[in-house]
DNA sequence: ACCATCCAAATGTCCTACATTTGGAGGTCG
DNA sequence: CGACCTCCAAATGTAGGACATTTGGATGGT
């Protein structure tokens, strides 16, 4: 619904607003292309200028993208995502690993602590895909180890918690050449099966422990140890 | 080269950034006013759509405010401030307050890992001031608390880490309405004298258990007083 | 001294025009 | 028939002007 301006808020940045709910609501997906700007103009009824102010606004938030003479296009749908790369990206890395971490003992404690029995299903399906991504490529494979650390920190029912780790986690993966050899690694494949246990167990110290140990063996494996 | 990342910067997003640059060095220091546009427009010989492209983008960002017949303000200095105070707003007081505390009390380990001599004289200087402030009005008495707390979490030396419980404080102290009556508990004044202590003692168990102490305490407080 | 009025200044919005870049349509040549 | 080149429409980028709206202070009268 595009409705009129009637507020003493300028326009912009109702037009502003409701870009960015158009993106949270999956209107305008990670990815797609955006109307162009003539067009918004007229499904709006405002000038290209206010439009164009809009989307600025939101480009500079790192939500939008605009390509001259191509179009604009999503880049993703999270302020404190993107506000959060940019911080850690200036940070020391090993400064960032040790928040990370921080999150994540605590997500997983809390996991053994309030996770219910379809998150726990939940948790065994994806542990059971990563486990059959060891034998493919990389890049499947650390998408699927995230993807089970990631739902473990959710299950502990902390959003908040859950998305400063999830923010946090892709920006030190990528800075960090990490993803090296923790595959074949009997010692780490058999932790996070013990963490699965413990939180179905609820036992949160003892997932709280398989969290620490993973993240010891990851930072272990980073530093030297090339043999 | 694979990456040829010689695609044109636009104008406005050049501009946007001296202006970023301008608001972080100090030259334009926060609450004061910035130049009219046709100032800026003039100085930087640029449009003036240009120079409001690049405006409306800070302000959208929450770093400026236009007030229409005044003049443009600097509201604040820190994009991630502004996107996390957004985010835990709309969050669960209770999973806020479990975040800050957790970086609080690895922010208190650290401090006696790494504190020098100058931050524990620097936190004996702090801690003086909030005794002083407990028998003054309660915002300076909040005011010299956080900036105790906010000196032990920053001379952990994780700064990624301290930032984000310097921006994670102010928007739980303002949701809950705590500042209740914690300065006249002898529990916790000892709790804070025995902190930093431990920093200064360098230990790190010690640190941690008061945090948690004063954690607890302070939600003791906060939850009903009554009991 | 107080108050209503007016005015300059600053931001908000809209408009037209042109430049720059991109992706694809269409034709050409091997 | 396929690969390549050319050209054009489309989309964003930039510029400049015009007018509306709001604000704060100056002005002038009571």
């Amino acid at each position: 619904m595009l409705s009129s301006p009637q507020r003493a808020v300028p326009l912009a940045t109702q037009v502003a607003g409701q870009f960015k709910q158009l993106i949270a609501a999956g209107d305008w997906p990670v990815g797609s292309r955006i109307p162009p700007e003539h067009r918004l103009t007229e499904q709006l009824g405002v000038s290209r200028n206010t439009v164009r102010e809009a989307l600025s606004a939101l480009v500079h938030l790192g939500l939008l993208e605009a390509r001259p003479g191509d179009g604009t296009y999503v880049r993703a749908d999270s302020e404190l995502q993107v506000s959060l790369g940019r911080r850690v990206a200036e940070a020391d890395p090993d400064d960032a690993f040790e928040v990370r971490a921080l999150l994540e003992h605590r997500g997983s404690r809390r996991a053994a602590l309030h996770a219910t029995a379809e998150d726990v299903a939940h948790l065994r399906e994806l542990l059971d895909r990563r486990d059959a991504a060891r034998t493919g490529d990389l890049a499947g494979f650390v998408e699927a180890d995230f993807a089970f650390h990631r739902a473990v920190v959710i299950a502990g029912g902390n959003p908040l918690l859950a998305e400063l780790y999830q923010h946090l986690s892709p920006v030190i993966t990528q800075t960090i050449s990490d993803s090296a050899a923790l595959d074949h690694d009997s010692t780490v494949h058999d932790l996070h099966h013990h963490l699965v246990d413990a939180i179905e167990a609820g036992d949160p110290d003892a997932a709280e422990a398989c969290s620490v140990a993973l993240v010891a063996e990851g930072r272990d494996i980073l530093r030297g140890s090339a043999s």
